[in-house]
DNA sequence: CTTCATGGATTACAGATGTAAGCGTTACGC
DNA sequence: GCGTAACGCTTACATCTGTAATCCATGAAG
């Protein structure tokens, strides 16, 4: 399962990139609107030349819909979300998982819910595909 | 618990700052040193830039120490760690934890030990400070 | 037809980043 | 003493980022 080759992705540009993931295509208006719906502050230009870096980085494709663009991802988020996992993995807790995770669970209350499943996660790492 | 202000660190950055918060103080040479045992690409002249930077965006103090100096943290890792998670969760993962664990979880092989320690975490997270 | 709103294309621009090279001073080896 | 290696200080510079504003073509409204 080796990671395909993505662009790099900027901070701002993520929460674009989610924005077309969730629902696609999407026009740039509709990336605007669900934007703003995150984040009021958002500006429309401002988000018109993210797309369009996107497009440009190979990211996103568009095609002419009526009279405007609609856009699609070129990248998987899961190809994505792998790349920026192992380089914050490796950035902040040098490549170490453990460490990382006991941060995180550390670090927010989890709902019963939520640990319940991912004890149950775990179990289910421990009973398969385990080699040694 | 309130995270202190800490500078924005960058990518290569936190090389250069986990360099030093694993020992210090630590003058620039031992800092190259370090940076190059795990990457001997590091080049003394972009390390000294960067320590520079980081002296500048007040992220590292220093003194002199006989011709040289010797660098500190004057921010702690723990800080940084807890702001640049924060911002990885919500930037890739929409700030939803569960997900960005379940994906780590899969993403690499546990070892057994590993996988025990993290239920014993979870267990001790299940037992106490739990509020609803 | 003419005007205006709308959306894409082009341009702006400062600050951050990655990656060093060059300059100047000075302690140390000869 | 004198040249040289070491260090810190200053400068370089192309990109990338964040954040927009302006320009331009064209379809829609009147």
């Amino acid at each position: 399962m080796k990671t395909k080759i993505v662009p790099r992705i900027s901070e701002t540009e993520w929460e674009v990139m989610r924005a077309i993931w969730a629902r696609h295509p999407a026009s740039a208006n509709e990336v605007i609107e669900r934007l703003q719906e995150v984040d009021p502050t958002w500006h429309p230009k401002t988000a018109k030349t993210l797309l369009t870096r996107l497009v440009k980085k190979g990211a996103l494709g568009f095609e002419m819909e009526g009279r405007s663009y609609v856009y699609r991802p070129l990248v998987a988020e899961a190809d994505c979300v792998a790349v920026a996992s192992t380089s914050f993995l490796d950035r902040v807790f040098g490549g170490s998982l453990q460490p990382m995770l006991a941060h995180f669970v550390a670090s927010r209350r989890l709902t019963r819910r939520e640990l319940d499943e991912l004890k149950r996660l775990l179990e289910d790492d421990a009973q398969k595909g385990r080699k040694s």
